[in-house]
DNA sequence: CGGGTTTGACCCGCGC
DNA sequence: GCGCGGGTCAAACCCG
């Protein structure tokens, strides 16, 4: 048996490679020894699959893909790192790297998006449009040069033609690049506003909350019961979205000094903090910690990390005997998970984040064991996961995301919490309501896989409230093999052409990278993710943005929706897959770094922590595969 | 030697 | 109270 040193969390791949591949069966996961699938983590052989898988494979795609697989598995990329390639890697940013370079390459107009598209602010819908037009202007001209020109005109006509050309495409670039600027000031200007409007609202937040909690305690001392969230209600604002608007205030409830009564609460309010407020309350220690014992819990007191309470929290079921009962179950509500369900042949998922292997179990009702993971990027984070491959279908490969990040994540890593963070919130901003939660999903899914055949599924079933982004892209929804939980509710999302492909998958990293690109351009909706940080539940990351960019949840996702609503939005994102997949072999540090193993791999520690991120979200066992508990 | 993985043991919550 | 199962720990081991 070959012990350790296998593969890091850290190998990506460019991601352009893996996606627009269908969802590629790779080699069978014989149900055999488990333990060995999961020993060798670098499993460089499988590129070689994957590589012929592509070329094979094409993407049903609307947009005119050019770039294509071919790309990435031609001689444009480095042999080595796509053959090393280890994890699917779904949301490393290194792809924006190179899009420079691929559009160079160009005239596949459609296909190509600016530079700027990865630089700049400016919203993808807006740049694929004015870059459609120019291009395809170009690539009539182009054209015309080829087929008549050729045969008939003198080389210095052809130069002064080419000239012209070249003028009128600086001329469009400096067109664009000036639209770019317009709408990065707009963009700038609605993050101002949404700062604002965020201050505003956080302060009305906090005005409540010290009123419920005042009310509360008369309340529990004069031994009367009411529902807080009834009372409270007197402007209606809080009820409706109790869990949401309650994370924020539960946040600044922390920051006012308003703490649950009950000492259970103090645990679970804890992961209703930010991080640092988490980290704050460890130091000083609870006494249910104490009684416990001391070895390989402080690490994760001091997290005060989900995980680390992972049984020991009451999960669903409600404190019975408090008056707090509906602050403790908000607090559970918040150790939220989310599942990322991806076809993959490697054993983990790129997602940006480093993780370091801390445990491997089987789980029951499913021959694929499940490996624990512990983020790595920061000697305290909390965050953790799970990979396991699903029962039914092992091709598709499980991440169960869990915790927050109480560290600053790489680009990558961001993008990748923005969708999880998202779908965590999704699923912690809704009640329990059959409606909520369909309205919620609905929006989940619009909101972080536009366009695509994906589904979100949230489900409310115990242990924890999880929410399921499936990124297997079933043709048919409807179809979707997975057993689903009678707890959960699934909502299958309008699909077009782009959602049966592959590259569907990308949709999440495409968006991230969207909104990642620049951060000071889409801090506003950045902000949503890193404003999920705060939550406690949501895994990503805190520290990255500062404090003025902070943006409501719910802003952001409203912002988020509408413009993942957007058809243009789609068009946009379908440009942005094909400018990365076209342009990206190399970007990700990570992915070279994945692919050539793992010293490789230490080297990304490094390099992460400095810039970098890895990706690093990987597939978490899921529920519904393993069954859990029977 | 440092950092990662493997793996058996342990703890805990839950259901019967 | 007992057993089951999930989650975690940490010694042993591996690798560069």
């Amino acid at each position: 048996m070959v012990r350790g040193g296998g593969l890091q969390s850290m190998d990506s791949d460019p991601i352009g490679s893996f996606f627009l591949h269908k969802p590629i069966v790779l080699n069978s996961f014989p149900a055999e020894d488990t333990n060995n699938k999961w020993k060798k983590h670098s499993l460089h052989h499988n590129m070689d699959a994957t590589a012929s898988n592509t070329k094979d494979n094409t993407i049903p795609f609307q947009v005119s893909l050019r770039c294509s697989p071919n790309n990435h598995d031609d001689a444009s990329s480095p042999p080595s790192l796509h053959n090393n390639r280890t994890e699917m890697d779904l949301f490393s940013d290194k792809n924006s790297t190179k899009d420079d370079d691929n559009n160079n390459n160009k005239v596949d107009a459609s296909a190509s998006l600016p530079d700027n598209d990865h630089h700049s602010t400016t919203p993808p819908t807006l740049e694929f449009k004015l870059n459609t037009g120019g291009l395809n202007l170009l690539t009539t001209n182009t054209n015309s040069d080829q087929s008549m020109v050729d045969d008939e005109i003198s080389p210095n006509s052809e130069d002064k033609r080419a000239k012209n050309e070249m003028a009128v495409l600086q001329a469009d670039l400096e067109r664009m690049k000036r639209e770019n600027q317009k709408l990065r000031d707009s963009l700038d200007e609605v993050t101002t506003n949404y700062s604002a409007l965020q201050m505003h609202f956080m302060n009305l937040m906090q005005e409540r909350k010290g009123e419920e909690g005042e009310e509360e305690q008369e309340e529990v001392y004069g031994g009367e019961k009411k529902q807080q969230l009834g009372e409270s209600g007197g402007d209606g604002i809080l009820v409706p979205r109790q869990f949401m608007d309650l994370g924020l205030a539960a946040n600044n409830g922390t920051s006012t000094g308003i703490e649950p009564s009950s000492s259970s609460g103090g645990r679970s309010q804890d992961r209703s903090r930010s991080p640092n407020v988490e980290v704050a309350s460890k130091e000083l220690g609870t006494n249910d910690e104490e009684e416990k014992k001391e070895y390989g819990r402080g690490i994760e007191r001091e997290d005060d990390s989900p995980s680390g309470h992972a049984h020991k929290v009451p999960r669903f079921s409600p404190p019975k005997d408090n008056n707090n009962n509906s602050v403790e179950a908000e607090a559970t509500m918040r150790k939220a998970r989310v599942s990322v369900r991806a076809r993959s042949e490697t054993p983990m998922i790129a997602d940006g984040c480093q993780w370091r292997k801390y445990g491997q179990k089987m789980a029951k009702g499913n021959p694929c064991p499940r490996a624990y993971y512990r983020c790595s990027m920061a000697s305290a984070c909390p965050v953790r996961k799970q990979v396991q491959r699903c029962a039914e279908d092992r091709t598709v490969l499980i991440t169960t995301y869990e915790g927050n990040h109480n560290h600053p994540l790489p680009p990558t890593a961001m993008a990748m919490a923005q969708t999880t963070s998202s779908a965590a919130r999704m699923l912690l901003s809704g009640s329990m309501s059959s409606a909520d939660s369909i309205m919620n999903a609905n929006f989940l899914t619009g909101t972080l896989l536009p366009c695509s055949s994906s589904m979100a599924t949230i489900s409310a079933s115990a242990p924890f409230p999880t929410v399921t982004l499936d990124l297997t892209h079933s043709p048919n929804p409807l179809q979707f093999p997975r057993q689903q939980h009678p707890n959960q509710l699934q909502i299958g999302v309008p699909q077009n052409n782009f959602a049966n492909s592959p590259a569907a998958s990308l949709l999440p990293q495409i968006f991230g990278q969207a909104l990642y690109n620049n951060q000071s351009k889409f801090s506003g909706l950045q902000m949503s993710s890193s404003h999920y940080d705060a939550d406690p539940s949501s895994q990503f990351g805190n520290n990255q943005l500062p404090p003025h960019q902070v943006v409501p949840p719910h802003l952001a996702d409203t912002v988020g929706a509408a413009i993942a609503t957007d058809p243009n939005f789609t068009a946009a994102l379908a440009a942005a897959i094909t400018s990365i997949i076209g342009g990206a072999p190399l970007q990700h540090s990570n992915s070279s770094n994945n692919n050539n193993s793992n010293s490789n791999n230490k080297g990304n520690m490094t390099a992460n922590n400095s810039n970098n991120g890895n990706g690093n979200v990987a597939s978490s066992s899921n529920n519904n595969c393993n069954n859990g508990k029977q």
